[in-house]
DNA sequence: CAATATACGACAAATTTTGACGTATATTGA
DNA sequence: TCAATATACGTCAAAATTTGTCGTATATTG
């Protein structure tokens, strides 16, 4: 436990791609950059990052959801950016792509542990995942990607 | 995934606990202190945590072994805390009880990953990483605990 | 309308965590 | 010395979670 699931992991090769597509893109003259198609397919990225296309996929999917990437259905649809990775946080892709954000299950809303009210760490873990969360929240994707 | 393990959870709760009593203890006159029995044994532990004996037992075991704590065979025997809390840290704790500290499998020295070698976020993982483990390295127990 | 692509429900396989049992070793005190 | 108590630790079964697969529905393009 303690790791990133290889969802995010997935998550993070596909943005990284994303990321050097758009680099890439920026260093062309305007009109090319209208020539050049800024959109991949599940199953391009699927073979780049070698994950299987399927997991990949939803993982893809989530990340659209979230804002984070812009599909198109269709012949020549896909995937792409459509947030600066600037603007988009370490503890956002945790929160889009783990079970929860949350350092603990017993943190959840839908905890089941019967002690919670005899507990004596909730107060400690409360406080310790609130310090975690804000750490998380402070690094961004660009941060991470751009190394 | 990205959560504490139980086991974490139970050290948190058995280190409160070893503390408070560690607390209370300093409250006392001197010649009461030596008259009051620091030690506590793993099923006193289990009871007063709700934990499962031979699970807090085996966590004891370690924290023992990584001297956070100090174990006494025998008759009136148990565990004590045998360092300042101050002193140790929540990266101690997770090297301790969770798999390992590494926030992804690709990172451990046993990587089975056979894209290693191609695989395109290497840098950025072990970059975060290394972020995780200094901040979770920032934070001391006592700060944990004492809220 | 055929080809291509996303969206998503359900489920099987694999992995990891959690907990239980048995036994060995060390210490204390009668 | 021996019985009681406590730690130490190997092994393994149960439970939970993650990871990956299959099937099908929906949308877009040419």
């Amino acid at each position: 436990m303690n790791k990133l699931s290889k969802k995010t992991e997935y998550a993070l090769m596909a943005l990284k791609l994303f990321n050097d597509i758009d680099l890439e893109s920026k260093g062309l003259k305007p009109r090319s950059r209208n020539i050049l198609r800024l959109t991949v397919s599940a199953q391009d990225i699927a073979e780049q990052t070698h994950a299987p296309y399927d997991v990949i996929s939803r993982v893809l999917q989530v990340l659209s959801s979230r804002g984070i990437l812009k599909a198109e259905y269709g012949l020549f649809g896909g995937y792409q950016l459509s947030k600066n990775l600037n603007d988009v946080t370490v503890h956002e892709l945790i929160d889009a792509l783990e079970s929860s954000t949350d350092l603990a299950k017993c943190l959840s809303s839908e905890n089941d542990c019967e002690l919670s009210s005899k507990c004596t760490i909730v107060t400690p873990i409360t406080q310790l995942n609130l310090k975690v969360q804000n750490f998380y929240k402070s690094i961004t994707l660009h941060e991470v990607l751009h190394v």
